[in-house]
DNA sequence: GCCTTTTCTGTAATCGATTACATCATTCAT
DNA sequence: ATGAATGATGTAATCGATTACAGAAAAGGC
């Protein structure tokens, strides 16, 4: 509340006209009239300046710096019969691991005319409920990176022509072919066999993320593809089901430990580097050291996978760009541009780290 | 893509008129004529429904059903003169522990009439461009969970009337009487000392976060305070400087092994989980174990710090319950509440966590 | 010099909902 | 029976910007 103001020079003339008591805020009439011009011609100056003559132009701009008048969005949004902002749906807000990627998409979108307004799926009554923000003119356009979207509500999207404003991002919609934004996850899950196979490991585990989870499903079909191209020994329980939580990572340490001596795998491969970190502190636990006694490879290369002990060698996903490619292609097709590209998937790369959480056999 | 219609039952009759090819959208208008009434009565119906006689507004809700009616947004808004969104500013969203506190605050706006809007202060080109969120009519208030608000930006907000519409969480502006909702940071900082104290620690250290940041000052002095109330031996270079980050913990441990054994001390209490953690790795790099040659105590209690290696003793924020309560005080305001309570700061409890990452001296 | 373009600007309708005010019908008191 | 009070609904102005259409001025062609 102290507002010491040094010296004399009073800065910031802009907004100095609204600033006193009431001083109504300017409207696009109030500039027009400082400018002795009409209000279309204001509004020109805004959308298409090269539509005026220079010293129109000028004068409306010096109006506009002299009231200090800013668009009102809710005007403009009627008119222009759009709502000047895109929802993000994250599943679950509370995972860092979307956060990264939020940070990429909210980089970009603040460079743009849209707002960016986040809703997590677990606080949604209904996810028909999402058609309402379209219908109720609230947003333009849509970024999921919750991959477990109904096809039921994808249709009702679609029967209100809305799909086209759709994007997801990092998770994708099995069966719809949404346009999507993703990491390579083959490749990953592929790097990461690859390498256990190559510092000696035969006997590969994988612990899986949840079972309807289409990452899940992408990640488990590499590793058994890799699993028969290297010619690796298969055992059932060596898909332990997880959920990409830390929790589910210890859970999975138990059942390894379980396994007699004979039967345990000497490596694992975890859908996600929380999997990983809490399957290193199940088997730091009970005594199992990694990577003396286990090798263990996550996938994602959080923050963290570098801090860790041991540090985890992972597959790095560059969420960044994740991000900022989706908003990328949103504000694309929102401005206008083609409406199904060719190119529907795109693929972002990714690779491997290798840090002390494996060792050769 | 697929729509396999199961049997003949359409369902979704509410939004079937929408479904078609061109077929607009109903407005108000379409409603009132449905219903045999005017705009008027439709609009009342829908806020201030007891100002109908039964009839009539059954009649509306009725037409509401069948055009599948959807108040357009940005009318009502241009009409009513708000925004219905709140800014909820986020020093870092690739930071977990704001993506917690947004969940919480997410959840309590999902059930209200605002959407939230996000922004990280990283990608914003001034902070001046805050207000224009204000006087651009894109949102109704703000929730800063960045303390680095320069008083001039306040000031600024101030002289335009909108800083009633401010809140702060977890972090806030030293020196401005923006109502708060914080955590009992110096209780905090105290319980973990005291921890420390009672293991039988007297030569304690502090990895502090950036210097400028509000959090950082007030953990310091409770370090100092309880430092002078437990008669500890106090040295100047056991209060290290630090970021909040896993790489400034790291750097920690390498000025701590630059003691000698004499000088090093024998517990840390770090100003984050992050830096705990950072420092727990550099130390064991080093060939240092925790807790066995050093205790390590963190603040946050982060979902990693239950399965770190060791598990690290913390403090536990209750990032949810900081978001719902911030969201919950700002609705109030905006819905009319009271514009300054008394309670400008909230705190809300924090407690010690003990895991094995302390041990008595 | 006259007609056609082109360039620039203004007039006024429009986006879709809200609400102050007016109107009409009841109800009630006296 | 008359006037006041109450309740229910309609009329029309309004929020603030955008833009189709039209008109005026300037430029260009012959």
């Amino acid at each position: 509340m102290h507002c010491i103001a040094g010296g004399t020079g009073t800065e910031e003339p802009k907004t100095a006209m609204a600033q006193g008591t009431g001083q109504r805020t300017a409207r696009i009439q109030d500039v027009a009239r400082a400018a002795g011009v009409s209000t279309a011609t204001v509004s020109r100056a805004l959308s298409k300046p090269d539509l005026l003559s220079e010293t129109t132009r000028e004068a409306v701009f010096e109006a506009i710096r002299l009231t200090g008048y800013r668009v009102n969005q809710s005007a403009r949004n009627l008119r222009r019969q759009r709502a000047g902002a895109v929802l993000v749906l994250v599943p679950n807000l509370g995972n860092p691991f979307f956060s990264q990627i939020l940070s990429g998409l909210s980089e970009v979108f603040a460079a743009s005319e849209y707002s960016v307004l986040i809703q997590d799926t677990n606080h949604l009554a209904r996810q028909d409920g999402l058609l309402d923000f379209f219908l109720d003119q609230r947003i333009d356009g849509m970024i999921s990176l919750d991959g477990s979207l109904s096809v039921g509500t994808l249709d009702l999207m679609a029967r209100n022509a809305v799909s086209d404003r759709i994007l997801c991002a990092c998770e994708w919609v099995a069966g719809v072919d949404l346009p999507s934004v993703r990491s390579d996850n083959h490749k990953g899950a592929t790097l990461a066999m690859r390498h256990l196979y190559d510092l000696g490991h035969r006997r590969i585990a994988h612990v899986t993320g949840p079972v309807q989870n289409v990452l899940t499903q992408v990640r488990r079909d590499a590793v058994l593809a890799a699993r028969a191209e290297l010619d690796l020994p298969a055992r059932p329980e060596w898909i332990v089901r997880g959920d990409f939580s830390l929790a589910s990572g210890r859970a999975a340490a138990e059942r390894l430990l379980a396994m007699s001596a004979n039967d345990r795998p000497s490596a694992v491969f975890c859908a996600s580097d929380e999997t990983a970190l809490g399957l290193i502190a199940g088997l730091h636990a009970a005594g199992v050291q990694v990577p003396d006694d286990m090798s263990v490879v996550g996938f994602d290369d959080i923050d963290l996978a570098e801090y860790a002990i041991p540090a985890l060698t992972t597959i790095r996903q560059d969420r960044q760009t994740l991000g900022r490619r989706a908003a990328e292609r949103l504000l694309n097709r929102l401005d206008g541009g083609p409406l199904r590209a060719a190119d529907t998937v795109d693929l972002v790369d990714v690779s491997l780290v290798v840090r002390d959480s494996t060792r050769a056999i």
